[in-house]
RNA sequence: GGGGCUGUGGGGUAGCUUGGUAUCCUACGGGCUUUGGGAGCCUGAGACCCCGAUUCAAAUUCGGGCAGCCCCA
C-alpha cells in the first residue's frame, strides 16, 4: 500500500479501492457508487445522526428530488449561489419541459414553498425537520472520492422559529449534536463563523466544522446557518402569534454529507489501512479461526464466541473464507475492524481468547468471560485513535505572529481584521484562504497583515 | 478559471519513439496440497476508453469526446 504520510492522494485512492467503500469506475465524473462496506459505514454514521436528531425533537422528512424552475427562481441572492452548478432537466421523454426541473442541489427552495402551508400559529413552532437524501452539484472541478463528488450523500436539518433568539438558540444545540457525533467518530476540528463572502448563499451568518487533513489542507465537514428572515420574507413564511399578529418565522439549517467518512478515513486510517471508530464499524469484532486438529471444536467455540457478542449487540462475524490466517489478519486490519479474535486449538484447550487491537501490535490473551467487558476493549482503540487524531490536529493548526510563517505547510491561526483585503494578501502569497473567526474565541490582536485591531482567525488550503 | 500528464484483462504494468504476433505481476474459476502474520503446484478464463481520420494494416500516428490524475490561480 502506499504510504501515507509520503503521499496522501493516492492513498486515500487506494485505501477507498483496496477496503472496497466505493467504485469510482462508473462512467459519470463525480458520481461513484457505493459498495456494500462503504454504504454500511455511511448508514451507521446516519444512524447516529438520526438518532441526535431525534433525541432533539426533529421529525424525518424526504423531500422530491424535482424543484421547478419557479420554485428556484425566487429572487434572491440564494439562488445565484447555485446558478452555475446546478443540473437541470428539460425534456420528459421527447418532449421538451414547459418549466424545466432542477434535481436539488440543497433543498431550501423545495422545503420552503411548504412551510407556509404547515406553519401558520406560534403552537406550530418551533418547527424542526430533516432529511437525509442525495443532493446534485455540477461539479467543475476536480472531483474526489467522499470530498467533492456531484451526487452528496446529504443531511439537512432545517428549523423555523419565532423569533431570532429562538433560531440563535438552536445554532447552539446543533453545536451539541455535533458534539456528540464528532466525538463518536473521533475526529477534532475548528468551529469558523466565515467570512461574509463565504456564507451559505442566503445566510445571515455560517459557522463551519473544519478539521485537518493530511496533505496539509482543511476539510469542511459540516456546517450550520443562521437564516434569520432572510428566507422567510422571500418564500412568505409567516405565523400568527399569541396576540394575533402576523410575524415572520426565523429560520436555520445544518448540513452534513460523506465528508464525514472522508475526515475518517484520512485522519484515522495508516500504512495498513483504515482504521474504523467503533461506533461506525460495520464489524467490530472479526473472529479468525485458525485451522487445525479439532477443527469443528474450534468453530463450535468460536460460534459460542459470536452468539455470545451478538447478545450483547456487538457487531461481528467469523472469517470462514478459504484463506490463510496470515491473510485475513491483513485483510481485517485494511478493512479497519477494531478488534481481532484469534481463536484456534490453544484457545480452545484453554477457553481462552487471542485478541488484536487494531491499533496495537502486541496480541492479548484475555479470558473467555472477559466478553462481558468487550466494550472495554473497543473503547481502548477509540482512545488510541482519538490521542493520534488529537496530536493530528494539534501539530496541524499552529498559531503564527508573523507573515513570514504564512508558508507553514499546515493550517494556521493568527489574527486578522477581517478584510477581504488582508485575506486576498494572505491568499496571494500563500494560497491558505480564510476560513474565518474562530467561534468563542474573543480574543483580540493585531492583523497579521494590517495591524488593525483583528480576531482569532483560521486560514488553510482546503480541499 | 488556466496549464500539463495519462487511459492496455478486475487491479498494477510492458509494448507506443520506428504501425503488422499484446508482456509480466496480482486478483479470479476448477483441482490437489496447505493454514498461529499476505502459502505452493497444476490448470482455466479474461484487455488495447469511445467516435472519426490516415493506412493494405492502428494499442501504436492525427483530431474530437469521455474519464482519471497532477500543478498553478
Amino acid at each position: 500500500m502506499e504510504n501515507k504520510k509520503e503521499n496522501f492522494s493516492e492513498w486515500y485512492n487506494e485505501i477507498i479501492d483496496l477496503s472496497k467503500l466505493s467504485d469510482k469506475r462508473y462512467a459519470i465524473k463525480g458520481m461513484n457508487i457505493w459498495l456494500p462496506y462503504g454504504l454500511k459505514l455511511i448508514h451507521l454514521i446516519d444512524d447516529l445522526i438520526r438518532n441526535y436528531s431525534d433525541e432533539k425533537n426533529f421529525n424525518e422528512v424526504s423531500f422530491p428530488v424535482l424543484i421547478s424552475r419557479e420554485q428556484l427562481e425566487v429572487e434572491f441572492e440564494h439562488v445565484k449561489g447555485f446558478e452555475n452548478e446546478i443540473y437541470w432537466v428539460t425534456k420528459g421523454g421527447n418532449d421538451k419541459l414547459d418549466i424545466d426541473l432542477a434535481l436539488r442541489p440543497t433543498s431550501e427552495s423545495a422545503m420552503y414553498t411548504m412551510f407556509p402551508l404547515w406553519i401558520r400559529s406560534h403552537t406550530d413552532l418551533p418547527f424542526k425537520i430533516y432529511q437525509i437524501v442525495n443532493v446534485y452539484r455540477y461539479e467543475t472541478k476536480h472531483t474526489r472520492s467522499f470530498i467533492r463528488v456531484r451526487e452528496i450523500h446529504f443531511y439537512e436539518a432545517h428549523t423555523a422559529h419565532v423569533n431570532y433568539d429562538d433560531s440563535e438558540k438552536q445554532m447552539k444545540e446543533y453545536l451539541e449534536i455535533w458534539k456528540k457525533l464528532s466525538d463518536d467518530l473521533c475526529i477534532y476540528y475548528s468551529l469558523n463563523t466565515r467570512p461574509d463572502w463565504d456564507k451559505f448563499p442566503g445566510a445571515v451568518y455560517s459557522i463551519a466544522f473544519d478539521t485537518a487533513m493530511p496533505g496539509s489542507r482543511s476539510l469542511q465537514v459540516g456546517t450550520i446557518h443562521e437564516y434569520g428572515e432572510n428566507f422567510a420574507k422571500n418564500y412568505n413564511i409567516k405565523y400568527l402569534d399569541g396576540n394575533g399578529n402576523l410575524n415572520y418565522v426565523s429560520q436555520t439549517t445544518f448540513g452534513l454529507s460523506e465528508r464525514l467518512l472522508a475526515a475518517v478515513i484520512g485522519i484515522h486510517g495508516d500504512n495498513k489501512g483504515l482504521i474504523l471508530p467503533y461506533k461506525i464499524a460495520p464489524v467490530q469484532v472479526i473472529i479468525v479461526p485458525i485451522p487445525g486438529e479439532n477443527y469443528d471444536k474450534i468453530m463450535d467455540y468460536s460460534y459460542d464466541i459470536i452468539n455470545k457478542l451478538k447478545a450483547m449487540n456487538i457487531r461481528c462475524d467469523i472469517d470462514k473464507r478459504d484463506f490463510t490466517p496470515g491473510y485475513k489478519f491483513n485483510d481485517w486490519e485494511m478493512k479497519g475492524a477494531p478488534l481481532r479474535f484469534e481463536i484456534g486449538g490453544r484457545e480452545l484447550s484453554d477457553h481462552g481468547i487471542t485478541l488484536s487491537l487494531r491499533t496495537q501490535k502486541k496480541k492479548i490473551k484475555i479470558n473467555y468471560d472477559d466478553l462481558n467487558n468487550i466494550y472495554d476493549y473497543l473503547n481502548m482503540v477509540n482512545n488510541d485513535i482519538k490521542n493520534s487524531s488529537k496530536k493530528f490536529f494539534d501539530e496541524n493548526l499552529i498559531f503564527i505572529d508573523s507573515l513570514d510563517k504564512i508558508n507553514e505547510d499546515k493550517m494556521v491561526k493568527l489574527y486578522w481584521c477581517g478584510s477581504k483585503e488582508c485575506s486576498d494578501k494572505i491568499e496571494n502569497i500563500s494560497e491558505k484562504a480564510a476560513l474565518g473567526n474562530i467561534y468563542s474565541e474573543n480574543s483580540g490582536g493585531k492583523c497579521i497583515v494590517c495591524g488593525k485591531d483583528g480576531r482569532l482567525s483560521v486560514f488553510s488550503r482546503t480541499y
